[in-house]
DNA sequence: TAGCGTCGTAAATCATAGGT
DNA sequence: CACCTATGATTTACGACGCT
């Protein structure tokens, strides 16, 4: 593709930086209603079983792999939040 | 409980741009190490000290900044050009 | 080997800051 | 004030590597 002749050129300065391949798909954001059940069941348990797993994204109508990358990203987000406030929360 | 969470880290999102010394001082490292942009952790816990800033907000910066380079390489020469001459002066002194 | 874990990131998107 | 772009932060989706 034009985007890896791109990658490959030599001049280029991000010739040899991190891509992302041109198979990933694309990003695309879930809607309130996923985002809110998906936080409800985080707040149940922060790792899901595959019974509960299948069931998530069966509802959701999400693939069983975007909603067990959606915990595995979920478990960073509450990492960083913990490590940049380690006093209150809330 | 996770709406007021929620609402709460959503008002985080408020942000004020960082200063013109800080912004001087990543350029510098980017384009100073435009073949390989990425600062180790050590690396990034320098910069977020001299740029009062946490290590977290030096990485957005990166990832933001190599993202948006790549994207436009052309709109950033100018800058490039700049922080090239800066560095070169740099090293001569 | 299968498969889920973390860590760091790309790329897209969000939300607002700041300038015209 | 409205409008527009720049910029910092957040959200999906992986690759690389760990462990069992």
């Amino acid at each position: 593709s034009n985007a890896d002749k791109l990658h490959m050129d030599p001049n280029n300065p991000s010739a040899n930086w991190l891509h992302a391949r041109s198979t990933r798909k694309k990003r695309c954001p879930y809607t309130k209603h996923q985002t809110l059940e998906l936080e409800k069941e985080f707040l149940f348990n922060m790792y899901l079983t595959r019974d509960r797993r299948y069931e998530v994204a069966r509802v959701l109508n999400l693939t069983e792999r975007q909603v067990k990358i959606w915990f595995q990203n979920r478990r960073m987000k509450m990492k960083k939040i913990n490590k940049e406030r380690p006093k209150d929360d809330r | 409980v996770m709406i007021l969470r929620s609402r709460f880290l959503d008002a985080r999102r408020k942000r004020r741009n960082f200063s013109k010394q800080a912004t001087e001082v990543l350029n510098e490292y980017f384009y100073s190490h435009l073949s390989n942009p990425y600062p180790s952790e050590e690396a990034k816990e320098e910069l977020a000290k001299k740029c009062s800033i946490t290590v977290s907000q030096v990485s957005n910066w990166f990832g933001n900044k190599r993202i948006r380079y790549k994207k436009n390489i052309g709109k950033f020469q100018e800058e490039a050009n700049l922080y090239a001459a800066k560095t070169a002066v740099n090293a001569a002194h």
